[in-house]
DNA sequence: AAGAGGCCCTGATAGC
DNA sequence: TGCTATCAGGGCCTCT
């Protein structure tokens, strides 16, 4: 689920659910993610309130009590599930699933609540969890990562000063967190589609006018993903809480071979491989 | 020292 | 049906 939109509506369903409640303890069922989970992690954190819980790029962070800081990253299959002891309503949130449509494998950590209960769910495993204490720590976690789109420091000037020194292609430069943090496989080719850029194009060689185009379909696909719930694709299960729908309205990813949807544009969708992540783009009107 | 590529892992799908 | 190969939303690490 996981590039910018996707984390920005776990966060969304995360502070309507969780904020400002106390949380009781953690069972880990399987400690085995990307980065072992901390024995002591339970003990440091039960009990405590949670006062606040941001995104940052593509990191859920969680803010208890006593300035400790648990990061969750997703990784590229990992979801957040909710279980409520109370009747399951039409309005429950996206992201998490009706106790009974809980994935039964791949469950690993359970987080408890007075009331509900939140699951973390990773097939693959990619995903982890990691505690930071002091505010200090986790601005120092996350020095490297560019701005977040959303932010001023994502202006024309940052774009020019940092692209025109480098020679890797475009596309490559987009899903580096270093530059930008936040998008990645799929919503960079929908970008470089909106600003009719060629994937494979120099980043140094990008115009003016196209750095405009990369900053402002930057902007406009997130946002707009993230009002549709983001992207749900590769269902495992047939039945789940409500999902994004963001899928519906791609424009050139995973549409090999189809029309391209830009106004009078006669190409069609290519599929490339761009360091063995597949990328696709017009045939014409990418240049 | 920037950039390319391998790798971590499970599951879905395509092709034979 | 049952095998095998390929691919999947990320990012860290190594090598050049």
């Amino acid at each position: 689920m996981p590039e910018l939109p996707e984390v920005e509506v776990v966060k969304q369903s995360l502070e309507k659910y969780i904020l400002n409640k106390i949380l009781l303890k953690i069972i880990v069922k399987n400690k085995n993610l990307r980065f072992p989970v901390p024995k002591d992690l339970s003990n440091k954190l039960s009990n405590l309130k949670i006062i606040k819980i941001k995104r940052i790029s593509k990191y859920v962070v969680i803010e208890f009590r006593e300035e400790l800081f648990l990061i969750v990253h997703l990784g590229m299959s990992g979801t957040l599930h909710l279980i409520k002891k109370k009747k399951f309503t039409k309005n429950t949130n996206l992201s998490f699933y009706h106790s009974k449509n809980l994935p039964k494998k791949h469950n690993h950590i359970f987080f408890y609540f007075n009331n509900l209960t939140i699951i973390f769910n990773d097939p693959r495993r990619f995903g982890f969890i990691k505690l930071i204490k002091k505010k200090k720590n986790i601005k120092n976690y996350f020095k490297k990562l560019g701005p977040d789109p959303f932010e001023k420091a994502f202006n024309f000037n940052y774009v020019k000063q940092y692209l025109f020194k480098k020679t890797k292609n475009i596309k490559n430069t987009l899903i580096d967190q270093n530059f930008i943090s936040g998008i990645g496989n799929i919503y960079s080719s929908e970008i470089l589609n909106y600003s009719k850029i060629n994937p494979l194009k120099s980043s140094g060689k990008i115009s003016d006018k196209e750095i405009n185009n990369i900053i402002y379909y930057t902007k406009k696909v997130l946002k707009r993903s993230i009002d549709r719930g983001g992207t749900t694709i590769s269902n495992f299960h047939s039945i789940k809480g409500k999902q994004g729908s963001y899928q519906k309205e791609f424009r050139i990813y995973d549409r090999e071979k189809k029309s391209c949807r830009n106004k009078l544009c006669l190409g069609s969708v290519v599929k490339l491989n761009i360091s063995n992540r597949s990328t696709y783009m017009c045939n014409i009107c990418q240049k």
